[in-house]
DNA sequence: CGGCTGTAACTTTTT
DNA sequence: GTTACAGCCG
């Protein structure tokens, strides 16, 4: 289409490297680009389609696929800084999930997919699955033996479809304990497919099963004749499905671009595998190979340690990141005594460099799972330094906000069960075999009568106590569906919460924060004018952190940034702060199970590191505390993460407790120590 | 006696 | 903030 070397006008070609030069310039056919940490990936792929669309290529024709919305719209604001920034609006940007969500409601209907489907989500699936779980399995029988649980299920489930892999074999990698389940859950499994359809949802494995199968359709070539460039970001956390999409889309168009860190491979348990980046050569005959190893964001000393920690991985692709930048302060390796030292230390570390002029938001606190910032946050609150954190949000998991949610998912489709079966047990004396009686005699699956009608017109009888709950969900529903024209999201949920309202008070303690919870949902509803849109935009794309939530205030002001590893990804920072860098915690003692676990453990701890631009903080709390793992004092002396073996430490400035020995010296464990019962104790008053 | 409601342990990472 | 289980109400 265009030729390598024609020379560009844009001056801000002139700012990039060679090799981000190739990448972005590069014409026709396959292409691979290996990034390594910090290389500008971002700025290339931004680059790249600010390139792309000045040498003529349609914007609309261009599909950037990136592993969160956050992701695209950052790349997508930095071409627009380039280019026309209208122009690069029309762009197609968005994760895999999200674009096959709207390609779907287009084209879904030579599947035989009606476009109003409804999007179920992880939890929702886990639901679906407890639903013919519970129907499946009499009571006595659970007792019996022992049977995975919902969640099991669904990452089973998951797993088959993202890899491709057949159940058999599965479990036998990944779940030995239920080899011999394997019909008790084929059988679960083939009803899940079945309600699925007859409810008009797909879950998240569908979305991308369906697009996949939208290849083989004469629509098909259609959806690959639509996009002339496909770009595709973080491509080693991209699973085998994933990669026969693009394969699909390859039929009518040779111009892929996938870019990614085999390094920084870390969602293996969501059936990503390596290989995709590894046999990206082997799958897309031609591909040129692009490999970026100028890192641009650490300095020297930060590279050094992250580097020599990647080294000892077992296995993989070459690479020689050198950095730009020379100069800058040793990372430093703080040992404390336990956690409130920690806590104690981020902090004084923090306010430290923000009166050396360096923001809040320009640090970052990482940690292994969400939890592990708990004393942080009661920490950071009490010395009134403002934070955002990101992963392990639970506000669209928590309770009340599905119950809206299921409300509003009701009304939108009217066959869902789950969301009847959860809205039902609100109501005072009705449990799960009550929602099931009346799903049963609304007909929810298989009358041929909208139920939602039906429960509003002719109710089934219920006991009188029941009643009076009932008939306020009938009145609910019913104002919900009077007009015509359905009511705008927003004000929908303001007749739910009027409802709901009562039933929160009565069943939780902290009732009033749960109704601000959900007048903050109502707020974020303000954004749509479609019910259908709110919903499934909210399953693909739900708030990343509390910031996503809370208005626009928050924004001018200056606060932290905490966020788990996982969600870091992509993400950098001038300070960074990683606490408990103890094994258990990292690697977290739940993936240390077999070598490809610790693997990828190695690479989460290396991404953590890579993220830090001019300073580093490991943090290493030598007791802590320990969830339930017997009786007496649970807390323990810690062992330093196995990532960092001696000769790595002494690249690291050693502070804090016990700096100057050998922290392997540190492994003793001492029960009811001193402070263990001082503990014990302030907490009896304390509360 | 079935099923609802209150009580006791445990809690990875995410589209 | 769940999920399993045991007691007790209808």
């Amino acid at each position: 289409m265009f030729a390598t070397n024609i020379p560009s006008a844009s001056s801000w070609l002139e700012s990039l490297n060679p090799a981000q030069r190739e990448a972005v310039t590069c014409g026709d056919g396959p292409v691979l680009v290996i990034a390594g940490a910090g290389t500008g990936k971002t700025w290339t792929l931004a680059c790249r389609v600010a390139y792309l669309i000045e040498r003529g290529v349609p914007p609309e024709r261009i599909l950037l696929l990136t592993f969160s919305r956050r992701a695209a719209k950052e790349m997508l604001a930095r071409a627009g800084r380039l280019v026309d920034r209208t122009r690069t609006g029309k762009v197609w940007g968005g994760t895999f999930h999200a674009t096959a969500n709207r390609l779907l409601r287009i084209y879904g209907r030579a599947l035989n997919l009606s476009p109003d489907f409804t999007v179920l989500d992880q939890a929702d699936m886990a639901d679906l699955m407890d639903l013919i779980r519970g129907e499946r399995t009499p009571a006595r029988d659970k007792k019996e033996r022992r049977f995975p649980k919902k969640d099991t299920l669904v990452a089973m489930y998951s797993r088959m479809v993202n890899a491709g892999e057949p159940l058999s074999s599965v479990l036998e990698h990944a779940f030995p304990w239920c080899r011999d389940e394997a019909d008790g859950i084929r059988a679960i499994f083939a009803e899940y497919t079945r309600r699925k359809r007859d409810q008009n949802v797909l879950d998240y494995d569908d979305l991308l099963l369906y697009w996949r199968a939208l290849g083989e359709t004469p629509a098909g070539q259609d959806v690959a004749r639509l996009f002339e460039h496909v770009l595709v970001d973080e491509y080693q956390d991209t699973n085998p499905l994933q990669a026969q999409i693009l394969q699909s889309l390859r039929a009518e168009n040779r111009n892929l671009m996938v870019v990614g860190d085999d390094a920084q491979a870390i969602y293996a348990f969501r059936a990503a595998s390596v290989r995709n980046i590894l046999d990206f050569p082997l799958q897309f005959p031609g591909a040129r190979r692009i490999t970026l190893e100028q890192n641009y964001r650490s300095t020297r000393p930060i590279l050094d340690v992250s580097n020599a920690v990647i080294a000892q991985a077992r296995e993989r692709f070459p690479k020689n990141l050198w950095p730009v930048r020379s100069g800058g302060a040793r990372p430093v390796l703080l040992t404390c005594s336990d956690e409130n030292e920690q806590s104690g230390e981020v902090c004084d570390q923090i306010l430290e460099h923000r009166e050396q002029g360096i923001p809040l938001r320009r640090q970052a606190v990482l940690f292994r799972t969400g939890h592990h910032s708990d004393l942080l946050e009661l920490e950071l609150t009490r010395r009134n330094i403002p934070f955002v954190k990101y992963g392990g949000l639970k506000f669209l998991e928590s309770a009340h906000i599905k119950d809206v949610l299921a409300m509003m998912r009701v009304l939108e489709n009217p066959r869902d069960e789950v969301s009847w079966f959860r809205v039902l047990q609100l109501l005072d004396g009705i449990g799960p075999a009550g929602a099931r009686s009346i799903m049963t005699s609304l007909g929810v699956r298989v009358a041929p009568r909208d139920p939602l009608r039906t429960l509003i017109d002719s109710p089934p009888r219920v006991p009188d106590a029941t009643a009076v709950g009932l008939n306020a969900l009938r009145l609910a529903l019913a104002d919900c569906t009077a007009d015509s024209t359905p009511l705008p999201p927003a004000s929908e949920i303001a007749r739910i919460r009027q409802f709901i309202e009562p039933f929160i008070l009565e069943r939780y303690s902290s009732g009033q924060a749960r109704l601000q919870d959900i007048e903050q949902l109502e707020q974020v509803a303000g954004n749509y004018s479609v019910r259908g849109r709110f919903l499934s935009e909210l399953a693909l794309d739900p708030p990343s952190a509390t910031s996503d939530l809370a208005g626009p205030p928050l924004l001018d002001e200056d606060y932290l940034i905490l966020s788990t590893v996982h969600s870091a990804k992509g993400g950098e920072w001038d300070v960074v702060h990683i606490i408990h860098a103890a094994d258990g915690m990292i690697p977290s003692d739940m993936s240390t199970g077999n070598q490809e676990e610790i693997e990828e453990e190695r690479r989460l701890f290396y991404v953590a590191l890579t993220r830090a631009r001019d300073n580093l903080y490991v943090y290493f709390p030598l007791r802590f505390y320990r969830r339930p793992r017997g009786l007496d004092d649970n807390h323990h002396f810690a062992q330093l993460t196995r990532f960092l073996p001696e000769p790595v430490q002494s690249l690291f400035d050693r502070r804090g407790a016990g700096a100057a020995e050998s922290f392997s010296s540190a492994s003793v464990v001492h029960k009811s120590s001193r402070d263990g019962i001082d503990r014990l104790l302030s907490s009896l008053w304390d509360g």
